[in-house]
RNA sequence: GGGUGCGUCGUCUAGUUGGUUAGGAUACCUGCCUUACACGCAGGUGGUCGGCGGUUCGAGUCCGCCCGCACCCA
């Protein structure tokens, strides 16, 4: 009896451990220019820290980005697999005001950028540990952080490019507002949500005038009619500057151009026909303000109205409101609501469900202030977008519709100023005597509220005093350069050619908006280029029932304990033969655990296979060695096809399906007498021990991307002193005429087992059965397989 | 309300230009220690392909309407 090579019966998940350490040892996966080689260039998400624990979906993602990185090296390219974490803006912030208990203006800004630090250090950790079990082939000794003094300084020398080329202004204009964050947001990060609310029918007085000459001499008198209005928003009554009606609405058509008064402000306004104003909603009638929601900021434009201040920063009434000003918007509706009742003028409050437009981070309804901020021009760009967007390789190919959908409905520059203190500083001071924005060179981070400018004089007058800007930047300014910071972009020229535009941009479908359209932007405004040539969306992961995961549903799982438990390669697996690509999936942990089985299967078939000598070359190949090699051929074939596309879902089910329906019970069943010499010729012996073996490393190769570990333990004590991952992948080499007979040779033996099944027989009993025609070439192999006796 | 995408056994899915009894995995059930593996082997239950119409000799596949889910925008 011939003794394997590998001695245990299962995969243990602790080997992971192990090699992690000797591929850090190895130095496999460092990157270095080498012009011989084509790049491949992955623009890495850097994971955001905003909670524990990190999102399974996030780890699986993760998986796939690091089986993008190893498919590219077995096809040859030298692959950039850079890792960074984003750690600027918002979500930062609100986790620390929640976790430290401290509220952010109150606190001081210097002590706060250390809170900030502090909780992303520890966020930060559980991240990279956890890419690091994973098996990541990136350096993760070697990681960048968008808070590095290095990578603020490229966000600001970018924004300093776009100012001198003109692509930034400020301007006072509506926009949203977070009251809770206190600071303006862009449009794409605002979502909507549908919150209870009341809707108030309020009795409007209309002027009617009468032209006619009365007897008595007077030249006109006043008949007073009434319109109803319906609105959500009746604390904003005082900014009142229009009612609207539908062109189609019968109901109206004796109002057009008449004046309603608006109730507690007298404020006379017209009513005016237009197709904003929905028929089916209230009472069909809508007042105008400065501003309820985006429609009355495009109305407002439009009819050319005046604004009115209803609402300030902190969100409170102005003084526009008269005896409401001070009172939250809340208040001010209650006590608005109640006066207008007392004077009659409510007809009803109906409670209903309304989609209200709230700030994705803090969750509070936002509210339309006009502020001064800088904006970056996106509006002019957006054909160019959209050709690059056309352009651009989509993996998978429906998700491009997202991107262009959101540049079809993109209606306002970018606001990029935010008025809050763990991000990037608009490198900008302001001359104290003329008061306009001085701009310091680009090259170094610049923090104008707690430093001197780094000039003496004003570049417009001979002023010498100067005042540093307190804004920050959105956090977007800062991810939307990544493909350029990892590119060396403006450091590094060498470096920067040849690894700029990227290859790839892996990304998660929820950001496509935000990360994917304000790089697209940002990369084309400074090299006039598109940042990279694919995307690759991911869909989210959803717990086990489908739903999305969160804390107050309590269904999130933490990934490092299902991976430790595991092990990474299990997961990975799993991940890859589960996850359609694009494609929203369940995360379960029992499913999770059922794929250790495939991980068991493949040892034990290598366990078995190496018992057998490794024979170079075999010239007599049986008919069963060159149909299994002929299938072998098709499954290659189906798994570059697959990997060409970054698609790891066929791959990994089309080896587990051959592995475990076709290998395994039929081709290794139907040479183990003749690998083992019983009743067979050495040549014939050879070929079997040939076979195995071949199929054998070509299903480790194929697998090496999905499932690192344990490919690579199986590869260095079976087949090389090297690691699988300096290999390329295999090709189909052998004639696939033969895979004809596979159908015949399942149904076969099938046949077999299930009539020495259904006579009580055990399955080495002898049986007599006669071996059709089609599969006389296999019926040496048949016969010693089954035991048939004739 | 509008737009976009999606909708195949409980779950993950295959299904090529429309062509026999819709294939596999997982879960479940029933037998089996057959010298790699009981984390295994063999066998089995389970699907009116979201619904209704239409085109066609024939539709999961093409067309229309509707329903559901997701995202985006009013």
């Amino acid at each position: 009896m011939i003794e394997p090579k590998i001695k245990e019966k299962v995969w243990d998940a602790g080997i992971e451990e192990k090699l992690l350490e000797i591929w850090k040892e190895e130095g496999l996966y460092r990157f270095a220019i080498d012009e011989s080689k084509k790049p491949f260039v992955i623009d890495t998400p850097p994971p955001y820290p905003s909670g524990r624990p990190w999102h399974i979906g996030a780890a699986a993602h993760y998986a796939q980005i690091d089986m993008i990185a190893r498919t590219a090296r077995m096809l040859g390219y030298n692959v950039y697999f850079p890792i960074g974490i984003d750690r600027n803006g918002l979500p930062v912030e609100i986790y620390t005001e929640r976790i430290k208990k401290v509220s952010m203006r109150s606190v001081g800004r210097e002590r706060f950028l250390e809170l900030c630090k502090s909780a992303l250090d520890e966020l930060e950790h559980e991240m990279v540990t956890i890419m690091r079990r994973l098996g990541l082939s990136a350096d993760l000794t070697n990681y960048y952080r968008t808070d590095s003094e290095e990578y603020r300084a490229l966000t600001q020398a970018t924004f300093i490019d776009l100012w001198h080329k003109g692509l930034v202004y400020e301007a006072t204009r509506p926009n949203n507002y977070c009251p809770d964050c206190g600071t303006t947001i862009a449009d794409a990060e605002v979502v909507y949500k549908d919150l209870p609310s009341k809707l108030v029918y309020i009795r409007f007085r209309v002027e009617v005038e009468d032209d006619e000459v009365k007897d008595d001499g007077s030249s006109h008198s006043i008949k007073d009619d009434e319109i109803v209005i319906a609105t959500t928003r009746p604390e904003l009554l005082c900014s009142c500057r229009a009612v609207i009606v539908n062109p189609d609405d019968g109901r109206y058509k004796h109002l057009y151009g008449k004046t309603a008064v608006v109730p507690i402000y007298n404020t006379r306004v017209k009513i005016t026909p237009h197709p904003s104003a929905n028929m089916e909603f209230g009472s069909g009638a809508v007042m105008i303000c400065s501003y309820g929601d985006h429609t009355d900021v495009q109305l407002f434009r439009e009819l050319g109205l005046q604004e009115v201040i209803a609402l300030d920063a902190n969100g409170l009434m102005t003084s526009n409101a008269g005896k409401y000003a001070g009172m939250k918007v809340k208040d001010a509706r209650d006590a608005i609501i109640d006066d207008l009742a007392k004077m009659g003028l409510i007809v009803k409050v109906e409670s209903i469900m309304h989609r209200t437009p709230v700030c994705e981070r803090s969750n509070t309804p936002i509210e339309i202030i006009p502020m001064n901020e800088f904006y970056v021009k996106q509006i002019q760009f957006i054909d160019e977008l959209k050709s690059i967007a056309n352009k651009m390789i989509f993996h998978p190919e429906m998700h491009r519709q997202i991107l262009l959908n959101w540049l079809n409905s993109i209606a306002i520059d970018w606001p990029i100023s935010r008025r809050r203190f763990y991000a990037t500083e608009v490198p900008i001071w302001y001359c104290k005597k003329c008061g306009k924005p001085n701009l310091p060179e680009k090259g170094r981070y610049y923090r104008p509220w707690k430093e001197k400018p780094p000039f003496s004089r004003c570049q417009y007058c001979d002023g010498t005093e100067f005042v540093g800007e307190e804004r920050t930047f959105d956090t977007w300014m800062d991810s939307s350069i990544s493909p350029l910071f990892i590119s060396r972009y403006g450091n590094d020229e060498r470096f920067f050619n040849y690894t700029y535009p990227a290859t790839l941009r892996p990304q998660a479908k929820d950001i496509v908006r935000t990360w994917l359209h304000y790089t697209i932007l940002r990369c084309y405004q400074l090299t006039g280029k598109a940042p990279f040539e694919r995307a690759w969306i991911m869909g989210y992961g959803l717990d086990e029932k489908g739903e999305r995961m969160s804390k107050s549903k309590g269904n999130v799982i933490d990934p490092y304990p299902v991976i430790s438990k595991y092990g990474a390669d299990t997961f990975r697996f799993w991940s890859a033969s589960e996850v359609n690509l694009g494609y929203d999936f369940r995360c379960s942990e029992q499913r999770i655990a059922g794929m250790q089985k495939f991980l068991t299967k493949l040892w034990n078939m290598a366990r078995f296979i190496s018992s057998f000598p490794r024979v170079e070359i075999s010239k007599q190949l049986q008919a069963s060695d060159r149909w299994i090699l002929a299938e072998l051929s098709l499954l290659v074939e189906r798994c570059m096809q697959g990997y060409r596309e970054f698609n790891f879902f066929v791959p990994s089910n089309a080896v587990r399906e051959f592995v475990w329906n076709i290998f395994a019970p039929h081709y290794i069943e139907m040479v183990k007498a003749r690998a083992y010499g019983q009743g067979f010729s050495k040549d014939e012996q050879d070929a079997a021990c040939y076979t195995l073996h071949e199929c054998l490393s070509t299903i480790l190769l194929l697998l090496a991307p999905i499932t690192p570990f344990i490919t690579d333990h199986l590869w260095r004590a079976l087949y090389s002193s090297k690691s699988i991952h300096l290999e390329r992948f295999p090709e189909a080499r052998w004639d696939k005429g033969m895979s004809r007979y596979t159908d015949a040779i399942v149904e076969f033996n099938s046949m077999v087992w299930n009539a020495k099944k259904g006579s009580g027989r055990s399955l080495k009993d002898p049986i007599a059965i006669s071996i059709p025609d089609e599969l006389k070439e296999f019926s040496k192999d048949l016969k010693a397989m089954h035991n048939i006796v004739m």
